[in-house]
RNA sequence: GGUGGUGUAGCUCAGCUGGUUAGAGCACGGCACUCAUAAUGCCGGGGUCGGCGGUUCAAGUCCGCCCACCACUACCA
């Protein structure tokens, strides 16, 4: 047995300002499938999740509720471990960026880097809006009663602070080779192509500090400032790990594999994050993978709209699995997607409940009646069978693990329902209940080539659906020590006593 | 404005380097079956492949123009 290759898979860290809504559980759904698909795997996962809990909003948003920022954030940072745990998530790690560890990483990386020349001190001016914690270019605002506002509708103000800078303006052309060089930096293409058009464009030093609040990390040797945004977030991915310590026990699982991010993040992780990287001469990242966004019932979802959708409602309405399922089998990974309840509904009682649920269920119950309740012993000699294990059974891992690797969940899915498919036709065509009477050991065979489908179906499936696949798995009798990819490979025994099968998936009765 | 992309059956989309009657899922209609969560299977209707022009023996598939929509266009999680 080879060695496992040490997986990181990351996604943002959340910021605290916000509560969880379904984009926050997108990413870490999409994550969360990834480490558990390569655990099945036999690789070695570091999964890690957590919060951002510095800034300016935070410290105003903690005075406003009279709670120092420490306790503040303890307080509604709760909301994203609370999400782990709503919707299954197996992360290894949570990082707060309020830890000292974190701290520590982020002053390490500074000294590093203001050592080798990479940061100077300047000044900066422009307008900013305090709401938004943003500065904003004369273009974007527009001009009411004397007062200017930023796009966002907040009010703006010129400011002049000094601020540390990043020379990010001589990475522009080491970024750019490393994007030739590694063509699946940045994926989907389409995000690469913007970003590239973006570095080749010229970039502008950054701003890496500010002086006008305190609610941050301090730049080292100079507590005037704390350290702004990216500098103190982006360095989570390696804080985790235990840096600086580079010979800590979590270290070997740097560079990450892929960090998983929102399309509107794309640019930090692709373009500052490997500079700060490639500057303190420590490996980028493998990958950055952009998802796209969710409408709802074709809208656009903003707060001001009001139909945010809470990712704990929806469980709570359709279950934790089937949430989980729609979201990664409705819409191409990468792509933007409409969210509705008629779409919900389909996907959860057509293919959940009818086409997988369903023959579980039927096949199940002829062992259960015909056979005593006993598996038959291993047939797969009938030409119809070889067809269905030939064509779909025996391909369908390394052709989920093909899409998986291009995070096409929806293929990887695809992929299993054309398998059932062809299973319910397998089922209809052979008829065991006819052959009990006319060939009943053509009934065991189909029966057990049935049952040896639905072991492969709820192996694969187990990334996905964690909680119902383990039902399903318990009701095919297979044991917890035979649910790895690698056991797909040892028959299940002759013989083995079947519990009595209920029903997977329930179905939405009356769909909107 | 600039850059990139999309426009194929009612809906969501596949269609790689141009080549026999343009495909899938869902939805819809008919038939079969009855083991199963009134589930399943089979058959079928339905498309001027955004528009115009061009290259070619041959174009959804290449070129040009036009129309519509989307993304990105700097320091906001």
């Amino acid at each position: 047995m080879k060695a496992p290759m040490p997986v990181y898979l990351t996604t943002p860290i959340y910021y605290v300002n916000d509560k969880p809504h379904i984009g926050h559980a997108y990413t870490s759904l999409a994550t969360d499938v990834l480490a558990r698909w390569h655990r099945l795997a036999g690789e070695e996962v570091y999964f890690l999740t957590g919060t951002d809990e510095h800034g300016q909003k935070v410290e105003k948003a903690a005075q406003d509720a009279g709670q120092d920022p420490q306790a503040f954030t303890d307080r509604v940072s709760q909301a994203f471990r609370d999400l782990t745990g709503a919707m299954n998530l197996s992360n290894d790690g949570f990082i707060r960026t309020t830890e000292p560890r974190h701290r520590a990483a982020c002053q390490a990386l500074w000294q590093r880097l203001a050592e080798k020349g990479e940061i100077y001190l300047g000044a900066y001016e422009g307008w900013y809006a305090v709401r938004d914690e943003a500065f904003y270019g004369p273009d974007e605002l527009t001009e009411r009663d004397g007062v200017k506002y930023a796009p966002s509708g907040a009010p703006v103000e010129w400011v002049r602070e000094p601020s540390y800078f990043f020379r990010l303006s001589a990475w522009g052309d080491k970024l750019l080779k490393f994007y030739e060089d590694n063509p699946d930096f940045i994926q989907p293409a389409t995000r690469r192509n913007e970003v590239m058009a973006f570095v080749k464009s010229g970039l502008t030093d950054l701003s890496i500090s500010r002086t006008s609040f305190r609610w941050g990390v301090p730049v080292p040797g100079d507590d005037a400032h704390v350290m702004y945004v990216w500098m103190d977030a982006l360095t989570n991915y390696i804080t985790a790990l235990g840096y600086p310590d580079e010979k800590a026990e979590l270290w070997r699982f740097w560079p990450a594999d892929v960090h998983m991010v929102g399309k509107d993040i794309v640019r930090f992780h692709a373009i500052y994050w490997p500079a700060f990287l490639m500057a303190a001469d420590l490996p980028p990242p493998r990958r950055v993978f952009a998802h796209g966004w969710w409408t709802n019932e074709g809208q656009k979802i903003s707060k001001s709209v009001g139909n945010v959708i809470d990712p704990l409602a929806l469980v709570q309405e359709f279950g934790l699995d089937p949430v989980r399922y729609f979201l990664l089998r409705e819409v191409p990974f990468g792509q933007d997607g409409d969210f509705s309840r008629a779409a919900l509904t389909n996907r959860l009682n057509g293919e959940l409940a009818d086409a997988l649920g369903n023959l579980a269920n039927r096949v199940l119950s002829l062992i259960q009646r015909n056979c005593e309740g006993k598996l038959p012993g291993v047939a797969r000699s009938d030409a119809d069978s070889a067809g269905l294990f030939g064509a779909f059974l025996d391909p369908l891992e390394s052709r989920m693990a093909q899409r998986l690797e291009k995070m096409e969940f929806h293929l990887a899915l695809e992929a299993i329902f054309e398998a059932v498919r062809e299973a319910n036709g397998y089922i209809t065509r052979e008829a065991p209940w006819a052959l009990k009477k006319t060939d009943p050991v053509r009934m065991l065979a189909v029966l057990r080539n049935l049952h040896d489908a639905l072991r492969v179906f709820a192996t694969l499936l187990q990334p996905f659906m964690p909680d119902t696949m383990a039902r399903l798995l318990d009701q095919l009798g297979v044991p917890e020590e035979a649910r790895s990819l690698s056991s797909l490979a040892t028959p299940l025994p002759e013989g083995l006593a079947l519990p009595t099968p209920a029903p997977l998936f329930q179905k939405i009765q009356n769909p909107a």
